[in-house]
DNA sequence: AATGAATGAGGGTTCATTCAT
DNA sequence: TATGAATGAACCCTCATTCAT
């Protein structure tokens, strides 16, 4: 407005406070992703982020505390992740099958791109189990995502694209525990990977 | 019965130490069944075993060749719980159908009788991502198990029970991920799991 | 009412300042009678005096200063808790005997309607063994309790009132120290104190 | 028994642990001494001991329990030094007056070489009126104490060395009182406590 | 072979105080 | 004047590991 120029930017959307405490979540994140829980360290989650310990704790009144904050971030990205087409509405014009490959590119993208993303994800899911307060976080990420696949598979049951006797609900499980084995505990590779994810595909469609 | 008293029993074929070092390896195991990795201490799985923590560092020099010692106690009970049938060789007077059904019994077998098993399974699967002594016990593991479906599955198709079109080695790991999935890191159910191996049959059996 | 607004409302006799300095030490009286010194953050006498740790920090530079404010403050309503009626003078119209009972009435007050005053008071006689800085504040109030039990001692030993063998001094320390135990560090219930304090008066208006 | 002289004395009563343990109450018990339970450092009281902090956690598995411990010892220490002609029993062959003289030797005592039980005395009746686990620690001391001194008194009525109408109990506590005063909270000097003390002889013994 | 005792190296959390705004 | 943010310095407690016996 004046010609004279303020020091300060016009205040940003993210105040300061708000930006630090992304970055703690942002490392805390890569933390996990690194070390697993085992060996997150408060300290070490301060110094990554660039400040003391003790600014962590300003944030986040306890590591629990930030590790909820880490949960949600995944559930974000993992959101994220699986819509990079953004402002498109995936299910509208696309066949079964080309969404069904937009869920393989999809973890393939995680698994080439993200890996820490699926560590970390794993991370929590094997905390879960003993950390109730999680459950929901993790259950709602599984939910949305089998919600998903169940919805290709009918979808292409309905036009045809699939085999007329596929079973929407049990399919969409043995696809996503196809998917989420592209997270390295199975120890498979690459190449594997992409091969079942063909003859996956190849089951699906043919005709009983 | 002599009248020379023998302080010591005829020396058993498990000396005494075998049997502390196996007490050991036990406790260990259930330790990071019930707590993971995070709450594995050693002076709990000392108490557990029945003796002080300077007794288990006497048998184990470090808590982390105890940690080693019971991944291998691990692909022990894996094999084991997948041969209940011992003394029998499963793959002579089978069918495919039958020995793929018995690899469903397995996977329910973990999941409802030892579900300790799966849960050890995943803890040491996500930190062999960061502890690279522990990848060849985890690997030999998936290659037996995989090595196996991957026979029943050719087998199959081989004998004109499986889908004629079936890719054995891609097939065997969308087989193995299901079964993988009953581990219950994606929140899955017993019905949905035993419709999912149904499912997956259904697959495999189909004429293309 | 003028054309020129004042900001500033006309002056109060107290300032603005000196109205948050009293609110903060108010707030750490209280704080110290309920927790003790042991208990005693400056961030809780902020919120209790209704702003931030680091404008406690403007009005006082260190928590130090803070705590001898706090015994200025503690002095002060010694001296009003024993001079409840303010514009007269205690000593001229009372025979020794009735100043005596007003002691006693005195202590009985803070006991029941002042505990907190009692309560700070020890705390800070029993840091004032290790602050020196404290020790004189706290030895003016002793000093100025005793020199009034002493001339009611004395007045009582001249008209005739209490036992002509009675030592002002000695007696005064005796008197003292009863009235003292009613702050409850030996346990002492009220009744008790009573009769504490009707057995001292039969002592001292005795004759030997 | 044998000739070889044997290296290792005779057991001592106090093993190895005890006499750490005991260090540590004593260390503990100086350190509250000195700088009140404000200034109680786990590390100090360790190295006072002269070992590692996790060595007095190995004693003490929490600093609340070493505080308890210390509590105990105060007790004791109480007791002893109320008693200090071990193996005569007081109360038979000496008067009244006589033991009330004891008494004043025991409060000089504490006043003179033990002002630390002094201090710590005080230091737990001010805890005790936060931690309800103290009370009855404090409680116990307190009540046979009076119970000791209220014997006094009666004894003294009985045998007519003390004023006839003198209430044993109220003038027990009148008697603790100024005992207590001695623990210097009222910032008397030691004439001043004696003189006092005669004073109170005099108030006991006189004829009404 | 077995253990009670001992410890160095942290680990999470707290707190009085400072600083930029 | 007033405060949100930031931090150094502890503090209590834990744990794998060592050692003397």
């Amino acid at each position: 407005m004046s010609k004279a120029p303020r020091a300060k930017p016009v205040p940003a959307a993210k105040p300061r406070g708000e930006e630090r405490r992304r970055a703690l979540i942002e490392a805390a994140f890569a933390s996990i992703a690194e070390e697993g829980f085992e060996g997150l360290r408060t300290r070490d989650v301060a110094k990554r982020a660039g400040m003391n310990v003790a600014t962590l704790h300003h944030y986040f009144p306890t590591k629990e505390a930030l590790v909820r904050a880490v949960a949600i971030r995944l559930a974000a990205l993992h959101s994220l992740g699986r819509a990079p087409a953004v402002g498109r509405d995936r299910s509208d014009d696309l066949t079964a099958v080309e969404e069904l490959r937009i869920e393989f590119a999809d973890a393939r993208y995680f698994r080439v791109e993200r890996p820490d993303i699926a560590a970390v994800w794993t991370e929590f899911a094997l905390r879960a189990a003993r950390d109730k307060g999680l459950q929901p976080v993790l259950a709602r990420i599984n939910a949305a995502w089998q919600a998903d696949i169940e919805r290709i598979l009918d979808k292409g049951v309905r036009d045809g694209t699939f085999r007329p006797d596929l079973d929407p609900k049990a399919g969409a499980h043995v696809v996503m525990a196809t998917l989420w084995s592209a997270n390295s505990l199975l120890g498979i590779d690459t190449p594997a990977f992409e091969r079942a994810c063909a003859e996956l595909e190849k089951w699906l469609t043919a005709a009983p």
